[in-house]
DNA sequence: CCAACCTCTCTAACGTTGTTAGGGACGCTA
DNA sequence: TAGCGTCCCTAACAACGTTAGAGAGGTTGG
């Protein structure tokens, strides 16, 4: 059988995975397949549908966007978990966040909106702070995964680390927060965040501060 | 008078300006400086430190990053309008999130976290909560601005709108939020998961939930 | 005063990248 | 048997980041 779309994709992700977006090149994706670069365009139109396609087979893989709050669940619960999946999917592929970045949202990611706003409103927020609420989980997520797989990129290109020893005397509070932390946690770190986000909600909906 | 480094990247963020990151080649660049390309290897070592100097004068030029909180200023106030600050430098220079994401924290930031955190503490938060909190506004923001931007390049190239009217047919919680939304404003969008955010922390200070 | 040196720029070139042109082998259909 | 669509190839292009190596001009030191 010849070569398929998703077999590009496939090998692309799994590529992405070994050598990072920097290394992603057509003619060694090409070489991985057993096939000449310029075949690929014969799949593909260039090379940013291909980013587009492995973006969205990168989100899909994760299994979140999908369903509504199981019977009994608290809305704010399940939204975290969705936001949670998001990273999780984000975060287990190299260099993700910077392809779904460029990324524009997927018609296949459609239903998965339609039916957060629907347990958001049901749960009693007007539709368009719905709609702010989902796109806040999802600008949050993305610039948390981004910046911790640029973290990452730096730790293995070797280059100092945020905050060696010495560096931080001259600045209490800020050695305060670092010893207090002990190791960071980028998923403990995340979920900060995202609570934070959810809470916000939370508090709108039950009693507007100020 | 030769040129000089800041002329270097002064000449760079200009030309980011003008023709996006994808535009930003070391030979246009030396055109613009009326020079040949090696020569800009003379006042920079890679592409990929030159990247990083714009990153940095990006944010040094918002003027955001400095000072606390005026008297009498509540904390959450002062913190939403530094988000604002480092939201509106990524926004006016193009492709700004893009070169901004990948670069490392610079010690020029230390004061302002210091500040921040200071400023967090004295308002209650544990040191590590503080500089948590930090972090939540510094993602948020990236990602906000990534994906803005993002949109914008897509519209620049003549894709077609997230929400053409007929799309939403088939979506009425959709078609709910984006009709009661209008015309989507970028700021208030941002504005919106800024203040959850922001809201979030001034619950968990005053009446944790739960 | 002249030699050595540092600063800043140049031309020439290398290897790699995304991408295009054009052709050839295979299988299906008429 | 002829023709067409599918899938792949080799050859090549322009553009990119980057390196090698040389040269002009000012400054310094013996």
């Amino acid at each position: 059988m010849s070569l398929t779309r998703d077999d590009v994709v496939r090998a692309a992700v799994a590529l992405l995975d070994d050598v990072g977006l920097e290394g992603l090149t057509l003619r060694r994706l090409a070489a991985d397949l057993g096939v000449s670069a310029p075949t690929l365009y014969w799949h593909v139109r260039h090379k940013r549908e291909l980013l587009d396609l492995m973006a969205e087979a990168i989100i899909v893989e994760a299994g979140g966007r999908s369903g509504a709050p199981a019977p009994g669940q608290p809305w704010w619960e399940w939204l975290a978990e969705q936001g949670r999946l998001q990273w999780r999917a984000l975060v287990t592929h190299r260099d993700a966040a910077l392809v779904v970045a460029g990324n524009r949202p997927t018609d296949s990611s459609l239903p998965f909106v339609e039916e957060t706003i629907h347990s958001l409103v049901t749960a009693g927020f007007a539709p368009g702070d719905a709609l702010e609420n989902l796109f806040a989980v999802g600008h949050y997520v993305i610039g948390c995964a981004l910046e911790y797989q640029a973290e990452s990129a730096r730790q293995q290109q070797g280059v100092a680390d945020v905050a060696p020893p010495g560096r931080l005397s001259g600045w209490p509070y800020l050695a305060a927060a670092f010893n207090q932390r002990g190791g960071t946690d980028p998923a403990a770190s995340f979920n900060h965040g995202l609570q934070l986000l959810i809470d916000g909600m939370r508090t709108r909906l039950a009693d507007p501060l100020g």
